[in-house]
DNA sequence: ACTCTGACAATGGTTGAAAATTAGACCCGT
DNA sequence: ACGGGTCTAATTTTCAACCATTGTCAGAGT
């Protein structure tokens, strides 16, 4: 029912078997929350001190979140948490939304009565939540209504390309650009997906979640433009420090 | 010192960086070429020796194997080469096919002329060892093409998920099950794709991509099952033997 | 203003040992 | 013999200290 889904997919499901993984998801969510600044250096010392560990683990988990594209790292220069571009919001969203209606196609095949009694009662969470306006569960259903979708596809490497390396930056691009808006329209979009894929209708589930994710795209590029706006007009006020404050936090 | 002007500044370059890139590219050819046999342990310590590293860029060369699926691992169990299997083969097909269809339709939007004269020339060649029987540069120019075409979609996350994820493993496939047939009707539906891009026609190019794909899973699929069958056949002579070559000594 | 030089800092890499965990052997009671 | 639990051994994981290599930056020199 509802188990937490959303506490770590790409690491090992193992809970934290090894000290990297736990860091791993440390940082993941700093760097989703903002709260390493986007372009800011990563000091690998700095950070394993941070979180009381040796370097070796550090240097790991550095390791897996730069195949996340969550930081980007350099020889010899050191890794710097990514910096969001609208270039790379399309690009991923693209190949999200391709992806996800290639999920949509096969789940339609090969989910299970289960699986979509399952989907259907999620369905009806998020609309609850919709009512009380608990926004928290509303991003958390949204993630788990996607998630089982690509689970119920059965093909192991959509799953992990999908989880395992466009998740976390996604969930980096929807949280610092967040705008939650007509969170309504989301969920009636979902339940006309459940629909098609519970009718065994493979080709409209697709086109229906292309269109979702389309949507998505758009609310996210037309906020992550404002956020641009707002960050080139302050870097005109300030223009003599322009370069050196890329790598501080100025993110208000 | 020598000033060389072509050093590479940039990660993209898989050339030589960091120790653990240039191991890295000897255990997946070793891997892919089937002389760590698959399924088989290995033991981190073993393997430095053998690359004449030490440990810590031999993890960080098996921990990219393992997101490229090469290696399975286990914390504090260890690492072993991945099997090969049915269902993980169809499931690579599907994902593969999906992507490069997707690549396809990018590519005919977005292809240059410089790039798209590029991919005509290398179709001649490839025509020209179809002739001489180069089954080396047959190979090659097939892996080029689908590179080509891919880096001419534009999309980095695509090229990244399919270059650095998907490719080794499906070398390893091609390599083992290798069954090198036809090769002249695969020509034939690369010319297709590049008359379909050349038009701008994405649909048709991604149609075309998808039936070429389908027709390699279709070979790999069946030849994988024979081998599959030997192997079974094997294992029920000398049950004994099976399991037991692991890297302990020397594979020789 | 530009380039070159050298010190400095950070990363890449090595080594050896200690801590943690699993796999497999061993023992024992029923 | 058999199932169950314990113990040992082997590997992995982590740590810590160290050196080597490379990029960065400031300052001298032209």
């Amino acid at each position: 029912m509802s188990q937490d889904t959303s506490k770590d997919h790409s690491a090992n499901e193992r809970g934290a078997a090894t000290l990297a993984d736990q860091v791993l998801s440390a940082i993941q969510t700093a760097i989703i929350k903002g709260e390493l600044a986007p372009g800011s250096k990563i000091n690998e010392q700095a950070l394993a001190e941070r979180f009381g560990i040796s370097r070796g683990p550090t240097r790991e988990a550095l390791q897996t979140l730069e195949r996340q594209r969550l930081v980007v790292r350099m020889p010899h220069v050191g890794a710097r948490v990514a910096q969001l571009s609208v270039e790379e919001l399309n690009d991923l969203y693209d190949l999200r939304s391709t992806l996800e209606a290639m999920a949509c196609r096969l789940a339609a095949e090969r989910i299970t009565d289960a699986q979509l009694a399952e989907l259907q009662a999620l369905l009806e969470r998020q609309e609850a939540a919709l009512k009380q306006g608990d926004t928290y569960f509303q991003e958390q259903g949204d993630v788990d209504f996607h998630y089982q979708i690509i689970r119920a596809s059965g093909n192991k490497h959509l799953q992990e390309t999908l989880m395992g390396g466009l998740y976390h930056l996604l969930r980096m691009y929807r949280y610092q650009c967040s705008n939650h808006q007509r969170p309504s329209r989301a969920i009636a979009e979902h339940r006309r997906i459940v629909e098609a894929i519970s009718d065994r209708d493979g080709e409209l589930a697709a086109l229906l979640m292309q269109r979702h994710i389309e949507q998505g795209r758009r609310n996210t590029e037309a906020r992550l433009k404002e956020l641009k706006a707002e960050a080139s007009a302050r870097e005109h006020s300030s223009a003599t420090f322009a370069n050196t404050q890329q790598l501080k936090g100025e993110t208000a």
